[in-house]
DNA sequence: AACCAGGACGTGA
DNA sequence: TCACGTCATGGT
């Protein structure tokens, strides 16, 4: 699998598209919530409040795991804290914080829902450049292209932990976010627009679903498909 | 029972 | 630039 192409490919075939990012949707009679992929229907959140529950779920789930972000979701939906109005609240900052305990680090993410719910306020619908989510507190890389990628609909590569250590390990290399993200993006510049986006958006979440499989920090080689194809696979 | 998660930031070399 | 410590809960 000597490609970056061939490498996305073949997690596609085997996985399917993954239809990121996943949104809170109403079930049952009423204050029940689930979170939704939409493999098949792929299109960018038409609500406001959508785009902004993305880059919610992009800080929450900093060096965290998703079910527990659901969690703090769930439980900012139900309170009626998952809109910009109500994390400015300084008076709820307290109860902010025990929402989102679930997800780790609410000291921090409480303050970085904050600063993000300010930014999406002076948006005022508006899309943001990715200089300006970045200069915002809490903002790195991979937070500001998650929301880029899947809320606005910026074709960008997001080379976060899991896509560099499954690219280094397959096909060798020592590669930096921003170093993968263009080689990536270069990899699928014969796409046409809207398709592209698609791509990239996939790819991201696929190397994400493989990286949790199989190649994990401890990765299990033996039952890895790509094993063949793969310049570090063990035995 | 350690180890790790869909990072970002501050610090010091 | 780069390595390292910090932040916190929950799942394996």
């Amino acid at each position: 699998m000597p490609t970056l192409e061939g490498l996305v490919g073949l997690l596609l075939e085997r996985y399917g598209p993954q239809g990121w990012w996943p949104l809170l949707e109403p079930v049952g009679p009423e204050r029940e919530w689930r979170c939704v992929y939409r493999p098949g229907d792929y299109r960018l959140p038409a609500e406001p409040l959508q785009r902004f529950e993305i880059g919610v779920g992009a800080i929450l789930t900093q060096n965290t795991g998703w079910p527990g972000v659901i969690r703090a979701l769930i439980n900012l939906r139900r309170a009626d804290r998952l809109a910009p109005d109500a994390l400015l609240d300084e008076t709820a900052a307290a109860e902010i914080r025990q929402l989102i305990r679930p997800s780790g680090y609410f000291n921090q993410k409480q303050l970085r829902l904050r600063t993000w719910a300010g930014f999406f306020n002076e948006l005022n619908g508006r899309a943001p450049q990715r200089s300006q989510l970045l200069v915002l507190n809490g903002i790195g890389p991979e937070t500001a292209d998650s929301i880029l990628v899947y809320a606005y609909g910026q074709a960008q590569f997001i080379a976060d932990a899991y896509a560099r250590r499954i690219v280094e390990r397959c096909l060798g290399g020592i590669w930096s976010y921003d170093g993968l993200a263009r080689a990536m993006q270069a990899a699928f510049r014969w796409q046409e627009e809207p398709e592209r986006l698609r791509t990239l958006g996939e790819a991201h979440a696929l190397l994400v679903e493989h990286g949790k499989r199989f190649c994990r920090k401890r990765p299990l080689c033996r039952e890895c498909f790509l094993h063949d194809g793969c310049l570090s696979a063990a035995e």
